[in-house]
DNA sequence: CTGAAAGCGCTAACAA
DNA sequence: TTGTTAGCGCTTTCAG
């Protein structure tokens, strides 16, 4: 119950005792239908009102159609990426006048489980960018309609939203590539254990530097923490390894403006002497000094894809997959 | 019921009928109780999982406790001063065991009232950020615990949570008049209804200037859509108008960051011929070029009062304000 | 270990 | 216009 905390909840039957009527007149004064007498609605309500009375939520739901709950699970809301997402999602949701209940694993894999736990027991379907396989599974078997965002190794009963990193890390790398640089660094997330999977932004940028000709292996990659700080971290690594890097490509646009700042405290010339490029295309990249090249991803569709995804499993339809199509935005980083 | 859209749902009684058991027996099952022997539960589990058996959410919260779900209306998760309020929220909330639904109104006023009618109806508690007194109403008459932040006209029976702009003013302008500062422009966001009324930011502007002997009146606030682009347009308007001010002062450090670009882009240099100040200290704001000065709040903390105001007014405390000591934080741009 | 009965708070359908 | 009856799907007694 909409936790009382202290005694028992009020209910429908004490405003009717209370105010001399049937539970059904009370009813339908809260409910403001049409046969009722005026008079004798104002009454109840100054009653209701009174006592504190609040329809239980449940009850409701037990009669009537009830509100759909949609589960957003995220890793970090501070994360600027995933605002856009969320901002995509609520958006749909309200279209299709759903709720959305927000959780946040806070990036830890460990919490995983937990959140899909409660999330299977209050929610009525799922969008959720998760990656421990045991979480994932738990939602799928609950049998709400469910979408995994982000992660490559999708179960296939799993519908699903990925961005085309394929073709964004030709763009990329073909980028730096016609610049004249060969020798990329890359500063991997390394919070995710799918770290050098197919798929993954870490073994498509080894494959594309390869097919392009560039002398790119693991030791090109560098593991960063999913943060400013963490970009700064990895980049102190690049230069202090004596990699010789003329060009960093990042996970994602923090990493990437982590490492630049970084870089250029350090004084390196930005792009003259390395040139930076992120991937997502935060508003943020926009802003920074010089401006993030980057792999612009429309966050807020992929937000909406899902939902659509959603709804469309609510009508039976079978599992899908959105991909999204990154798009190059050179700026004076590279 | 969590639209199924197809057909009927599926009970526990089709479970159960399916199974051959009783009722009582799938719930013991499906609830992991100890209480069954290990074949049955797992017999009854598979029947259900096959049918596609999902519990009600409602009718369990008609029987046990049911989840706490507290609503949270933002003006828009994309503004970044949102999501690190969400933050506090969410973290503060998942500690309780509570469950966030979150509401975004678009910073239209005039959806206001739509979002609080749905507020009230679907969730047990809500922490907002709104304007429209008819929307703060009718949450406010809802009975449920309730936590207004950011508004200067909340009602005495409503809990709050405010920053303390007073103060917060004393900071900047003083700062900016020790720096040799006169002639100080402000960029009000143009969306609030309550602009120049006692206690915002635009009063507090005009009366800390007029304590300190400087010459500000009316006419050196200008109104600016809360944006970067807002930010940008308005300080055209500034400039254009001939003012001849050395330093701006914004609502928040998205209107500070989008004139100081712009005014950049007008050869203005930063802050020798103009400083920028700007509210509320977002990441971003360290990140930009110059790295701009601000009036730094802990919005987490903002976000993590609330609820704990939520929690007292649940255990039957009375109303109480929580006030957010800001902070000013000098960078480059003054 | 399993089943039968009772009731959570509400609204739709019907009766008065 | 108002009241009465019947459930919604589930878990908690209490019997077997």
């Amino acid at each position: 119950m909409p936790a009382n905390g202290r005694s028992r909840r009020i209910t429908i039957d004490d405003v009717a005792r209370s105010a001399g009527v049937s539970r059904q007149t009370v009813s339908r004064a809260v409910n403001d239908k049409p046969e009722i007498d005026p008079a004798t609605r104002q009454r109840v309500l100054l009653v209701a009102q009174s006592m504190g009375y609040r329809p239980s939520r449940f009850a409701r739901g037990m009669v009537g159609p009830g509100l759909t709950t949609l589960g957003l699970v995220i890793a970090d809301v501070l994360n600027p990426f995933f605002p856009e997402v969320v901002s995509g999602v609520l958006a749909a949701a309200d279209e299709r006048g759903w709720q959305v209940a927000v959780y946040s694993t806070g990036s830890a894999l460990e919490r995983e489980t937990a959140v899909a736990e409660t999330v299977v027991n209050h929610v009525d379907a799922c969008i959720a960018f998760l990656l421990d396989p045991g979480a994932i599974e738990l939602i799928r078997r609950s049998g709400m309609p469910f979408v995994l965002l982000d992660n490559e190794h999708r179960p296939p009963a799993v519908s699903g939203g990925r961005i085309d990193f394929a073709s964004g890390m030709r763009q990329v790398v073909g980028h730096l590539a016609e610049r004249g640089h060969r020798r990329i660094a890359m500063l991997d997330d390394r919070g995710r254990p799918d770290a050098g999977d197919r798929g993954t932004r870490h073994s498509l940028f080894l494959g594309t530097a390869a097919e392009l000709g560039l002398p790119a292996d693991e030791s090109w990659v560098f593991p960063a923490a999913n943060s400013l700080d963490g970009g700064a971290a990895a980049m102190d690594d690049v230069l202090d390894t004596g990699f010789g890097a003329t060009a960093v490509l990042a996970y994602n646009d923090l990493i990437a403006i982590g490492a630049m700042r970084r870089a250029r405290d350090r004084g390196v010339r930005v792009p003259e002497d390395c040139a930076f490029v992120g991937c997502d295309g935060l508003t943020l990249s926009r802003l920074v000094d010089p401006p993030l090249t980057t792999l612009t991803v429309d966050k807020e569709l992929l937000g909406r894809a899902a939902v659509r995804q959603v709804a469309a499993q609510m009508t039976g339809a079978g599992t899908g997959e959105t991909v999204i199509e990154p798009r190059l935005v050179v700026r004076a980083s590279s």
